[in-house]
DNA sequence: CCGCATCCGTTTCGATACTG
DNA sequence: CAGTATCGAAACGGATGCGG
């Protein structure tokens, strides 16, 4: 049985609150961001939470008209979750969100990071340089295939697409994370086996390079 | 005995959820955002969230650095809760996340609303013209009173100061909600009694009128 | 009256097991 | 693959108590 509960309160805080405050809601929204998922796909993302949590949270999310639920067309068959265009427009918030948080004094944890916190973590602290050229990069973690496309010092980030890309990269959400404003880290990453890379190494160290993480909070 | 589980997610978006996504916590921050308030004040803001949960979130709040304790000096002597920098920093996250909840399709409720809650819509909503001289109004909503400042289209908030008002509101929080950008519910709000001012009320007319709220959302 | 702490019934969470 | 069923543990929500 989904939750329904609210905090009666007419303010816009409260009510975005009522549909997206409740546990494990917010970070089901974060896994749809970067494109539609299957219930497997989100209960892999998110592993700690339980398959129960998971339904019930897609129920009432689609409820309150912020995901969907859609039936690919054969002969896929299977049916996936995606953002409504409301929905869509939590991404901003949860960027902020996440950027607060990574700010946060508490000691980063080793703990799991799904391939969209990578990827959104990726897209937000990444800066190539704004005078190079364009470039695509093929990102495979945890089985799906992402495509990078680097523009004008800008990163957009999206289901693998049909253009050719430069160069590839495979290797697990944390590897990539460790990746992002450490060059040692890449290298070590591939000495090690911990990533493959094929294509032009320029076009993913242009990628990884520079990253700028946000300076913890002071007190 | 305070809430302490984590997502145990290295993502920012999940460590900001570990330290403000227990229930009550954001609405607790968003009380808090206009200024200090003691435990009493909250309280009255938040007549739905039991006397525990509030200490809990409290408790918990200042454990995580978002707010802080402090002890007014003497002859004042009470305590009170204010935000730290960082937690200072939920703001625009907290503007943009109600902005969004305004926009869902869910039926505007007649619930309660806080003090708070109605002047964060009126900065958020108020678009006073770009061209009006400066003005200073004062605002007394249940037992507290605030200084909203008009200077080049924005309006400033926050505890009122000592300036001198150019004009006064007393009202109730949902009153003033219901005032913004609705001519006709300010006279009738005087008229009926609901509201009260004094001083000039080109000041008020130009803080209330015009106020842009957003559009709901597109499924 | 303010600032909580304690008690207690209800709801939600979280883990595991199970089904179409 | 895509969920449902069940159950103990935790959190919530309301009431009441209690020291300063």
């Amino acid at each position: 049985m989904p939750t329904s509960r609210s905090y009666g309160d007419a303010c816009g805080i409260a009510r975005a609150l009522d549909v997206v405050g409740e546990r494990w809601a917010l970070l089901v929204a974060r896994e749809l961001l970067l494109g539609p998922q299957r219930f497997t796909d989100l209960r892999r993302a998110l592993p700690a939470a339980s398959s129960n949590l998971v339904a019930d949270r897609l129920r009432e999310l689609e409820g309150h008209g912020v995901i969907r639920r859609r039936k690919l067309p054969p002969p896929a068959g299977s049916q996936v979750y995606e953002l409504t265009a409301w929905g869509h427009e939590l991404e901003p918030i949860l960027v902020a969100l996440g950027d607060w948080g990574v700010r946060g004094t508490v000691a980063p944890d080793p703990a799991s990071l799904s391939a969209t916190s990578a990827l959104l973590a990726l897209r937000s602290y990444a800066r190539p340089a704004p005078d190079a050229p364009p470039a695509i990069c093929q990102l495979a973690l945890d089985d799906r295939t992402w495509a990078a496309e680097i523009a004008a010092g800008q990163v957009l980030i999206g289901p693998a697409g049909p253009a050719r890309p430069d160069a590839s990269l495979r290797t697990d959400p944390k590897t990539l994370a460790a990746m992002l404003g450490n060059p040692g880290a890449f290298d070590t990453a591939i000495a090690d086996g911990r990533a493959e890379i094929s294509g032009d190494p320029r076009a993913l160290r242009l990628l990884l390079q520079n990253a700028a993480l946000p300076p913890p909070a002071a007190a």
